[in-house]
RNA sequence: GCCGACUUAGCUCAAUUGGUAGAGCAACUGACUUGUAAUCAGUAGGUUGUGGGUUCGAUUCCUAUAGUCGGCACCA
């Protein structure tokens, strides 16, 4: 992927190309008003007020003949500085820019940058001529509210991405191609991994092969944390109401539950497992001694997200987050985050994903709890991530309302970003819930308790997963490990039988393609299924009972002897091997 | 939820300005008996997402609705 950010050049000449953009759609568009336009991770965009009038990608070679116009023109950018008063001058008709100029402080000098008949109000800096802008494409339209304010206007967005030379933005525009190719979406489909039905948005089906690398993904989840000292537990599904008014559940999210009317009153499916970790912490009485008191869970949460948000795997109304709560002591806080820490590092290298962390503080007004408290627990997770040698970026005031938390973020193949692991103090709901520990002095304390989870959500991990490995999945994880293909039903069919039953004494995940069709026929299916291993059986391997074989995706055949092979199988899958 | 686009056979896609839906793959049947990415022939498969409307006639135009996709907002 090309991070525009880290060239201050391009990052100048998205930034103009930007410009050029407004400028084109204002000929085309002469009552357009524009609003912003900034540079982004890969491009630009501009948010504009087109009246009655709607751009649509149809109309981008229109824009974009436009725009190449105005470049072979050349005109030279010219930065224009100003006082407020003058700035209030030049754009009086234009509501959006005067809004932007009434915020800006008195006395500072104002920028704007002309080019020919158009003019914008900006920061800079900017190319020194059009003409330099001349490699760009506009990529993509889309609603935008005004000021990012759902109750406010909708603007329209047009996105597009500018380079030096056309090789770099012909690689871009393939990059962004063959990343398509690795949509977790398509992907699913090809490999029957899951499905999605109309007759539920956002919950998933798991086919055989996607829940085969589920269940393995689960089990691995499972070990992991078993050694780690975790309590693997399981809540229900749904609970009384009365349990979510307590949480405050209740009054917060009530528009995202699912909620169920029966005779005793009305239950609410559970859009996370935390009320329900603490009702078990609270079936006993505990000591300082037990703490931190692990519940790891992989809990089953429904919320009833806004359709337009749902997306493939990554966003769904069920899923399964790969939940734990702790309840410790407040001075046990720093030294348990680092553990936690410590474990994702473990478990995403094993996946080989990278991501990176963000540290949420507490929120403006909407928080419970005292400044003291918040201010301690923002500075313990700020401590694990140096201790545990991690950068992070801060998110100021966007904590949940009981806490701060760290987010893990993982990005997918179009190089969106996705947050997976989280990390969340909360000092609330123990309260809440009349959680006590008998301290030292065998007074009853309240504990804190850490939210976590690794994965995030099963479904929008393994979406990254199939992303990441393009649905080539590193051996011990793949659901199709080796196929055998015997070359003629006759002569071979009994030893390629005998081959596979080895291969399941081992526990390998092992299919027998004995179908009446030709080998090259079956070898392109096995490729195409993304099947680790091809097995090929014939005179010779039959003969000398060994077996021939190729790995996916290259062309070299080796000859084991079957303990060989299922001895390397075995090797492959203990080592986890990507 | 909002803005925009899309929805045709199991899958991937066609169908001139509105003229009555086609192909490849898959499936099924038969022949072939196969040595590393598609053997050949045949058969069957569709109320064009769904409901209204305009029209002599709608896959095509209008409208409502559902789902999907790209963003926005949201994401406990």
């Amino acid at each position: 992927m090309i991070n525009i950010k880290e060239d201050l050049e391009l990052n100048t000449l998205n930034h103009s190309c930007a410009h050029l953009m407004a400028q084109a759609i204002k000929h085309l568009y002469p009552h357009a008003k524009f609003w912003v336009g900034p540079v982004i991770e890969e491009g630009f965009y501009y948010d504009m007020d087109l009246g009655d009038d709607v751009i649509k990608e149809e109309d981008f070679p229109r824009i974009e003949k436009e725009m190449k116009k105005i470049s072979k023109d050349g005109k030279r950018i010219v930065r224009l500085e100003l006082s407020k008063e003058e700035a209030l001058e030049m754009f009086n008709d234009d509501e959006y820019k005067l809004d932007i100029i009434e915020n800006l402080p008195e006395n500072e000098t104002i920028t704007a940058y002309r080019q020919g008949d158009y003019t914008d109000l900006c920061r800079g800096p900017h190319v020194e001529s059009v003409k330099e802008i001349k490699y760009f494409k506009l990529l993509k339209v889309s609603g935008a509210y005004y000021k990012g304010d759902a109750t406010k206007k909708m603007l329209q967005r047009v996105y597009g991405v500018c380079f030096k030379t056309q090789e770099e933005l012909d690689a871009h525009l393939n990059m962004l191609e063959e990343a398509k190719k690795r949509d977790h979406r398509k992907l699913g489909k090809e490999l029957k991994l899951f499905m999605l039905s109309d007759y539920g948005p956002g919950l998933p089906f798991w086919l055989p092969n996607g829940y085969t690398l589920r269940r393995t993904l689960e089990d691995f989840w499972l070990d992991l944390h078993r050694k780690r000292g975790y309590l693997v537990i399981n809540t229900p599904i749904m609970l009384n109401r009365q349990l979510w008014e307590t949480s405050g559940h209740w009054d917060h999210y009530k528009e995202d539950m699912f909620t169920i009317d029966v005779e005793d009153g009305t239950y609410a499916i559970k859009p996370m497992n935390c009320p329900g970790a603490i009702l078990v912490y609270n079936n006993e009485l505990h000591s300082y001694k037990d703490l931190p008191l692990r519940y790891a869970e992989l809990g089953n949460v429904h919320r009833y997200e806004a359709s337009g948000a749902l997306n493939g795997l990554f966003r769904v109304r069920g899923f399964t987050q790969d939940d734990a709560h702790i309840l410790l002591s407040e001075d046990q806080i720093g030294d348990e985050v680092s553990r936690i820490i410590s474990l994702y590092d473990e478990v995403y290298s094993i996946f080989g994903l990278n991501y990176s962390i963000e540290l949420s503080t507490r929120p403006k007004d909407n928080y419970i709890g005292d400044i003291k408290t918040w201010d301690k627990a923002e500075e313990d997770l700020k401590k694990a991530c140096l201790a545990t040698n991690h950068s992070f970026k801060i998110n100021e005031g966007d904590g949940a309302f009981y806490g701060p938390k760290l987010d893990f973020k993982l990005r997918d193949s179009l190089n969106r970003i996705w947050q997976c692991g989280t990390v969340q103090l909360d000092m609330q709901l123990p309260g809440r819930f009349n959680c006590t520990y008998i301290d030292k002095n065998g007074e009853k304390v309240t504990p804190v308790m850490i939210h976590r989870a690794c994965f995030g959500s099963l479904e929008r991990f393994i979406g990254i997963l199939i992303e990441n490995f393009a649905g080539h999945f590193p051996l011990w994880l793949a659901p199709r490990q080796v196929v055998v293909l015997p070359v003629n039903n006759e002569f071979h069919l009994e030893y390629a039988n005998k081959v596979v039953e080895v291969l399941k004494e081992h526990n390998i995940k092992v299919e027998l393609d004995a179908r009446d069709e030709k080998l090259g026929y079956r070898i392109r299916e096995a490729q195409m299924g993304k099947v680790n291993y091809q097995v090929v059986i014939g005179d010779a391997e039959r003969d000398s009972q060994s077996v021939k074989v190729r790995k996916y995706g290259e062309a070299e055949q080796v000859t084991y002897t079957l303990d060989e092979f299922v001895k390397m199988l075995e090797n492959e899958i203990a080592t986890k091997a990507y």
